[in-house]
DNA sequence: GTCTATATATAGATAGAC
DNA sequence: GTCTATCTATATATAGAC
């Protein structure tokens, strides 16, 4: 599991000044900074989400986030910082849907509830989703060696649980990791394409029929080809 | 089908020095030329489909290229103009795949035939579906017109395709355009994230015994489930 | 904590010699 | 067709008043 508290790759992003709790002096200043910071935090993500680490400017994401670029600074010491930040803080909500992986036993309900978690994520956090894509397409800079090390020990591990399914005989032989691949690549796509969807079927996922008709096929699909 | 000279929005992207033909004078001389920024265009391709557009810059394209930044300016009038060049050149190729879509009566070999493209071009062209992939996320600025149009009239005459094999009862009921978003995003995946899957896997599609496992997978996995 | 300058660097693009 | 020098705009970041 990943730890709450993941650094990435050694660079120095304070996080200091989320720890102090609310029954102590300076609380409710200390609140007010927290939650301006969270806000910019969550505007600056949809921005850097689209335009990419280099085609954000702080211009934009403080006239976004309804403060002067000074004060954007005020709060993020620079750039890198508040992109760094926002890394690690996705990092983690992009990683539990596999969590609960391995205590479910029956095959079938297991993928169709990662299937749709992993589709649900792709709805709720989209941008999220993009930025990842983003940094993964960009040869991962900064998560090279997340992805070497927590997320490929994740794979191994689950990875295992696939394998006694095949040799239960209650799946058909795949190869494990492909099999994760195919189930991460056709949920994403519905977030990082969502234009292209868009463009294409007029709908996207916060359509409530849209999304129960593609989390049902992915789950067909996935299920009658294995079971 | 899509036109060799397609034209993005409007945008003029002069190709009038491509056009001359070898057996007239200057010919030579032309040749160099267009050989010359045949190769940048490759290069600055290498570089934007990693770093984007604005992460991109003239000097990196010309340094990557061996060539001075005044020089790369002759050579195309701006970072824009040579950035339409390119989405302009593979966008033909990206849509070539598909083509031969219905020609084929069988949908097993049409839908293996199409998955092995793709997947294909996701190994021959990975630079070209990571550029595609930042156009999209980016909200497809120069793309968008193009998506709603000229794409979308394919899907529509390849969804035809694929409910005649469902009226026919070759295959089990699917939203057609669901299952060529299914084979969209399984294959472009192994381009786009080449970088995690080599993480996880350590081998990419440049491996042969890699490459053919995975083709048969998403075959597997697709037309099991359909037919 | 927010503002008005301002320092500093770098990127896109052009002029003009050769 | 390639080079040196340079213009211009914009982006990150800081200093210091309030």
């Amino acid at each position: 599991m990943v730890k709450a508290g993941i650094s990435l790759k050694g660079t120095q992003v304070e996080t200091l000044k989320k720890t102090r709790v609310s029954t102590q002096p300076g609380a409710r200043r200390r609140k007010t900074f927290d939650d301006k910071r969270q806000f910019i935090l969550n505007t600056a993500l949809s921005v850097f989400s689209q335009f990419g680490f280099h085609g954000t400017t702080m211009e934009q994401i403080a006239s976004s986030a309804d403060i002067s670029k000074t004060n954007l600074f005020y709060y993020f010491k620079s750039k890198e910082a508040l992109y760094l930040t926002i890394l690690e803080n996705i990092l983690n909500d992009w990683l539990a849907p596999i969590a609960g992986f391995d205590e479910v036993d029956e095959p079938k309900t297991a993928l169709e509830n990662y299937i749709r978690l992993k589709l649900e994520l792709s709805r709720d956090q989209p941008e999220a989703s993009r930025l990842f894509c983003l940094e993964i397409i960009q040869g991962a800079p900064i998560l090279k060696n997340y992805l070497k090390g927590e997320l490929k020990n994740i794979i191994d591990e689950k990875s295992k649980v696939i394998e006694r399914w095949i040799s239960q005989e209650k799946i058909k032989p795949i190869d494990p990791v492909q099999l994760i691949f195919f189930i991460w690549s056709t949920t994403q796509h519905y977030a990082d394409f969502n234009v292209q969807i868009k463009a294409i079927t007029g709908k996207d996922l916060s359509n409530k029929k849209f999304f129960e008709e593609t989390c049902s096929a992915i789950q067909r699909l996935i299920i009658d080809g294995l079971c």
